[in-house]
DNA sequence: TACGTCCTTGACGCTTCCTTGACGCCCGCG
DNA sequence: CGCGGGCGTCAAGGAAGCGTCAAGGACGTA
């Protein structure tokens, strides 16, 4: 299955040659052009890999490496201008887990961003199925069984559970959800929520009215329970 | 196996010099003059390797890799007659696979072009076939046949069926159908899957009207169900 | 030129799905 | 004690997607 890198790169030419080269490799490609929105992008969209440029226009790029560190365990490849040896050894302290130096070849970079998720499955491979009770989501073929038997979703409730599933345990805040399944300009439509949390309860739990799994945490958001 | 190539090539008499050549040497040739024309061929062909000159009249050569590396990874051999690196450089960063400079000996760049397809192959696997129930689905031979005798398919319906046969018992996205089948531009053309998929069934299921093996899943895409 | 193959497009009926509205419940707060 | 906001449920309307048939029309070939 195909890997997710988010590109945190401000020279939109190089962003380009790079997001067109992934891509060409099977990557699915997500780009920030600074350190902020890099940040942001990396909490919602969950990439498999981040491949950080140092010399940002808003940030210091040992900023962006602390951000992420706070919250995330995913391996950081990051590309710099400079040639030696001092912002290296701080980058990888605090926390990358590689360092590509420009002009790089674009070969290499790609075999470096491999090894940096081959790695990081090793010691804590990616779960393309969830299960939760009797409930068994396969999140690439979209796929949802209960006690063995498939149950069918519609597009907009799947996009609903896919969410759920991938944040296991987690509480997703109402806005999110709204903004993920439906698009952006639809965090209001908290009507939508509860139709949706409702159909999937009646699909999926034992007692839809006492749900076990997709729990709602008022005023905040969903969490379906392991 | 015959593999088939794209040439890229404004000048009549190195087109038909190719052509002729390539021929002889086993290879399928489709040709196209311009830069436009030679992303429509690939869209419609479906090649396994293209051979690009640079100097196009319509578009820079950069622009056609650009726009095949949107949405396939097709190797692609460029061909120039600028004998410095940059644009070198620029090509193989676009996504381009090697690079031969004119004039250039026929035997290398048929070397090349076989270098391309085979290692394309090495990194995408080929499984020569696939079977579902009574279908033989033959990859390499680009056949099928039901319960042991052929079935004839367009181009179209075939390039459908294989690219479900190299996702068996995956769901592929609508888009990504329209994306591999029809070209970049078809995305919206839902039309064409709803003729296409009752055409195979026809073909293929026992039981059209209640497929078993081509299954579409609403809203979302098309499966092969094993 | 005539023919055959195949792609494209239109029309129609049917099913599925999204959206929206109405209503009742619970709970905190004035 | 009444009120409002967030939540859960049900149902209806319309939009979008699907399956089918068939008629142009482009293209290559006899």
């Amino acid at each position: 299955m195909s890997h997710k890198v988010l590109v945190v790169e401000d020279e939109p030419a190089l962003a380009r040659a790079l997001a067109i080269n992934l891509r060409s490799h099977g990557w699915e490609v997500v780009t920030a052009a600074d350190g902020r929105s890099g940040l942001d992008a990396a909490a919602t969209t969950h990439p498999d890999v981040v491949l950080l440029d140092l010399g940002l226009p808003d940030l210091d790029g040992t900023e962006v490496i602390s951000g992420l560190r706070g919250w995330t365990s995913v391996p950081i490849v990051v590309l710099s201008a400079r040639q030696h040896g001092e912002d290296k050894v701080e980058a990888l302290d605090l926390g990358a887990d590689d360092y590509v130096t420009k002009p790089f070849a674009m070969n290499e970079l790609m075999a470096r961003l491999r090894a940096a998720v081959r790695r990081a499955e090793e010691v804590a491979p990616t779960v393309s199925t969830v299960q939760v009770g009797g409930l068994l989501i396969d999140l690439a073929r979209k796929r949802v069984a209960r006690d063995g038997t498939d149950v069918r979703l519609t597009p907009t409730e799947w996009a609903f559970l896919e969410l759920l599933a991938r944040n296991l345990g987690r509480l997703v805040p109402r806005e999110q959800v709204l903004r993920e399944v439906w698009g952006p300009g639809y965090e209001h439509e908290g009507h939508y929520l509860r139709v949706y949390a409702a159909q999937l309860r009646r699909k999926l739990e034992d007692n839809p009215a006492h749900p076990r799994h997709l729990v709602t945490t008022s005023g905040l958001g969903y969490t379906l329970e392991p």
